[in-house]
RNA sequence: GGGGGUUUAGCUCAGCUGGCUAGAGCGCUUGCAUGGCAUGCAAGAGGUCACCGGUUCGAAUCCGGUAUCCUCCA
């Protein structure tokens, strides 16, 4: 059975059992801020279990593409080295909303495992929760009535709290679970040991697969659980452990989900993959924990980005980045490829899933591209750290810590290819010093993070909140729900939620209402609002005194229309990227505010001028049409992509959507966000700059309305002002011209300065004093060039070597220089100093000082009146 | 968000503790050499030392700020 297959049947058989078949949420966790990624199938489903939002059918089924790299689940570090451990994986699932529960989930979990895939029974081990005395929770019975069905008692293993009782949070719903193990080991090793006492004992063939857990309590916030109302199933199983086990493969990486991947890089490298792990085999090879590594690492990296995270130095692009360069560097180091790979592997990857997760096709030529960069500018910075290690200054045949820390740390360059490089030069590495610099600077980051959270004082449990901003910006009488305080960097914020409020929080590029509200007779100031999964926040920077009087609200409506502008002029500009350069321009990011608006999308190549002229050409007619605006406000997702609204990869859709469309035939975007009621309001559209901001991404900048009219004539009037100083219409000839004659007058100066200092020489030459066989020439010279100065005594030195020439000068500023040019032997022979003899005439002639080499040193100071004396005395070094 | 680093010729970079007439390689121009090419030799052009301010007699160099890119951490 192929995984397709495997994965086609799960849902099949939940589809037959009335569950609504839903697709995968984005793997980039946008809404969600105690996430990066999503690293579990519920993680999407919150909301559903939480009560905040209603979920499209009481029973439904996915496969839900997962992360687990960083916090508290983090499989980074065993990726590789055993055979069950993924960055990125599918978790299948079958959920009830307060439908179905116990009997029924664990009977289908056995018929789907034994009936259709087949698993041998005597081969399955099932858990249930035997009850925990201090939380005053019972054993599970029903769960385990339920598996007496199927299950010999025997099989039927009773865990504790840690293995079997589910926890979302500190707070919220949970419950007891039931897991299935299944044991893979071969007749003759399960002969030797009773598969039951190796269940949740790390066994690398006897594993779990699915976990079914069952919400039926609400953990408050005081620690005590209450009985829910309605309860829930929530289950997992991991796809790849499920396809290894279908399979019979020895790991999750010999099933065709990984084997292609594999065979690439075995074919590509030259070398042979034999599927050893450390640990189990005694002989086993890096190279094949490079191959899973280097494997696994292309799914996340890959899909992520196809869900629109792009490598970046910051939060979750930034984890994508190390995932990606620990890839490059598994490959490197011991596949021994120096040159990109990854970007090879990815349309292997996009074939295999074309029908289950069509985004990474629909964008393969984007994401291979940012792979390919990443990779290059990560091989760059391995080759700059190569270097920079050949150039340490080793002592003991040591890397200090704080040697490798700064490579690290400032260069990118990883710890364990510095360990290699030392045991390849024979050189340890003082592993200690690294981990306290390192430690140090988690803690400096962390204390910089460092923001006090308080507890919500909740006023009403109406957990509903209505959001009328599309419609008025002024409301009267809404009712504090729930506040707290909020510390971060010495600052004090109050985080307010209304029942019902005017205020848009930021959200779809669009930044935040701010405004006023009234408590009774006081007025305080919205300064911010954001947003937290469904939860609009309002951020105060003073508590009112009375948190339960009727709240007024009033938005900044000025701030928000000219919003507004920008977010509509937005669409249209989308829309004519799409038309001027084509249907792969896909957006990637977008900012709008009161004052401008930023557009980032996919595209492979600067703009050119034309380009950008017939774009903001044909967004100028567009709101010369003055076109309406067309709103759907709650339109089914179905009849939304039937209309042909454009849909973003990386972006969770509900079951129903709000549809902006202006013109039906030119634009129609799913938005939740804030627009005019007819592009008239626009007034006018100017793009303002066009840069690049990652590999294959282009940003677009502009300016709309007040906006537009402020720069055009602010622009208008510079270049007027400069025509009318240089009385010309043709700017760019007249700066050319200005800067050539600035040219040529500079070359004629310093021609002339050489003029008068050629003048100069043969007269000085005549002055020359004979001292023993050295000769000297000491003057007071009337350039101000220091320059012409130097070039001067350098050629006089030359011309009579071996020489001492000593020059006074006085800068155009008044201020006195005196350069003393001695011949190179006489310095070295004579002990001559040229720097010494400065230094102490500036002192004691110039109120100044000095320095240089020994055979040419300049001084400088403040005093000029005394330069014949400072001259004069150089004579006086000769002699002693 | 916090730390470290980068910014010097068209490109890649050197320039240690303040004073070297700002350099190297590649590229460019011109001339010469070889039958041609690869190339070699010679001469030359090309620099607001990222920007703003400060310290100093004097700043590419030291200090502060801004921008930029790189990098680590959160």
């Amino acid at each position: 059975m192929t995984s397709r297959d495997i994965r086609r049947q799960f849902l099949d058989f939940f589809a037959s059992k009335e569950h609504k078949i839903i697709p995968s949420a984005p793997i980039v966790a946008k809404s969600d801020p105690t996430l990066l990624f999503i690293n579990s199938g519920m993680a999407p489903l919150k909301d559903f279990f939480l009560g905040n939002q209603t979920p499209p059918a009481p029973r439904v089924a996915d496969t839900q593409k997962c992360l687990r790299v960083s916090g508290k689940h983090n499989d980074l570090e065993d990726v590789g080295f055993d055979g069950y451990h993924h960055t990125m994986f599918e978790m299948l699932g079958n959920w009830s909303f307060g439908d179905y529960f116990k009997k029924e989930a664990l009977a289908w979990s056995w018929e789907l495992l034994t009936e259709v895939y087949k698993l041998p029974k005597d081969r399955l081990y099932v858990s249930v929760f035997k009850g925990d005395e201090k939380e005053k929770l019972p054993f599970d019975q029903e769960a385990f009535d339920t598996w007496k069905q199927f299950v010999p008692e025997d099989r039927i293993l009773p865990f504790g709290k840690k293995e079997n009782f589910w926890e979302m949070g500190d707070q919220g719903p949970c419950g007891p679970c039931s897991e299935i193990h299944v044991d893979l080991r071969s007749d003759e090793e399960r002969a030797k040991k009773n598969g039951r006492e190796l269940v949740n004992a790390d066994d690398p063939n006897v594993i779990e697969i699915w976990n079914n857990v069952f919400m039926q309590f609400n953990r408050k916030a005081d620690g005590s659980l209450e009985e829910l109302p309605a309860k829930s199933v929530d289950t997992g199983m991991g796809f790849e452990r499920l396809c290894r086990a279908v399979q019979g493969a020895s790991s999750n990486y010999d099933t065709d989900v990984f084997s292609p991947l594999i065979q690439f890089l075995a074919n590509y490298s030259g070398i042979a993959y034999t599927g050893t792990y450390p640990g189990v085999n005694e002989d086993w090879k890096k190279t094949d924990v490079a191959m899973r590594v280097v494997a696994d690492h292309l799914r996340a990296v890959s899909f992520t980005i196809a869900d629109g995270e792009l490598p970046s130095n910051t939060g979750a692009g930034y984890v994508i980045r190390r995932i990606l360069r620990r890839a490059v560097r598994y490959a490197y180091s011991f596949l021994n490829i120096k040159e990109p790979i990854l970007y090879r592997m990815c349309p292997i990857l996009a074939d295999e899933f074309h029908d289950v997760f069509p985004e990474l096709k629909a964008q393969q030529d984007f994401v291979v591209r940012v792979i390919l960069e990443e990779e290059k500018s990560f091989l760059r910075t391995l080759e700059s750290g190569l270097k920079r290690i050949e150039n340490l200054d080793i002592q003991n045949n040591n890397i200090s810590g704080q040697q490798a820390f700064e490579l690290f740390d400032t260069y990118g360059f990883p710890i364990d290819l510095t360990r290699l490089i030392a045991r390849e030069k024979g050189w340890t590495v003082d592993e200690d010093g690294f981990e306290k610099a390192l430690n140090e600077q988690k803690d400096r980051s962390r204390r910089d993070a460092a923001k006090e959270v308080g507890d919500w004082t909740v006023l009403s449990g109406d957990n509903t909140i209505e959001f009328v901003g599309y419609d008025v910006l002024d409301t009267r009488g809404s009712q504090v729900v729930k506040y707290r305080t909020v510390v971060a960097k010495g600052q004090t914020q109050y985080q307010v939620v209304l029942d019902r409020t005017p205020f848009y929080p930021e959200g779809g590029g669009q930044v935040g209402d701010t405004g006023t509200m009234t408590f009774g007779a006081e007025t305080v100031r919205v300064a911010d609002t954001k947003k937290e999964n469904d939860l609009v926040i309002h951020i105060l920077d003073k508590l009112p005194a009375d948190m339960t009087a009727p709240v007024m609200c009033q938005v900044d409506a000025r701030k928000r229309h000219l919003t507004e502008n920008n977010h509509s002029a937005t669409h249209l500009l989308h829309a004519a990227l799409r038309q001027v350069l084509g249907t792969h321009v896909q957006q990637k990011g977008s900012y709008l505010d009161d004052k401008a608006l930023r557009f980032d999308f996919a595209h492979f190549q600067k703009l050119t001028d034309e380009e950008l002229a017939r774009i903001e050409h044909l967004v100028n007619e567009k709101i010369r049409q003055n076109i309406a605006l067309g709103e759907d406000r709650r339109l089914p997702i179905e009849e939304a992509k039937k209309a042909g609204a454009m849909m973003l990869f990386g972006e969770k859709y509900g079951e129903t959507v709000r549809m902006i469309t202006f013109d039906p035939g030119y634009s129609r975007e799913l938005c939740g966000g804030c627009h005019v009621k007819a592009t008239g309001q626009i007034g006018l559209f100017k793009i303002t700059a066009e840069t690049a901001v990652a590999a294959g991404v282009r940003r677009v900048e502009a300016v709309t309305a007040d906006g537009a009219e402020a720069y055009i004539t602010e622009n208008l009037s510079e270049v007027a002002a400069l025509k009318n100083m240089l009385k010309t219409k043709d700017l760019a000839k007249a700066v050319t011209d200005l800067q050539e004659e600035n040219k040529r007058l500079q070359k004629e100066i310093e021609r002339l300065v050489q003029e008068q200092a050629n003048a100069l020489r043969g007269e000085l030459r005549q002055q020359a004093q004979t001292v023993g066989n050295i000769r000297l020439v000491a003057a007071v010279l009337p350039i101000g060039d220091a320059n012409a100065v130097k070039t001067l005594a350098f050629e006089l030195e030359r011309e009579l070597a071996p020489a001492v020439v000593a020059f006074g000068s006085v800068s155009p500023e008044g201020k006195p220089l005196l350069t003393v040019k001695i011949s190179d032997d006489l310095a070295k022979s004579q002990g001559l100093n040229a720097g010494t003899i400065v230094r102490e005439l500036a002192q004691k002639f110039l109120k100044g000082g000095g320095g240089g080499q020994p055979f040419f040193a300049t001084a400088g100071g403040s005093d000029a009146s005394q330069l014949d004396a400072a001259v004069a005395a150089v004579r006086g070094y000769l002699q002693a």
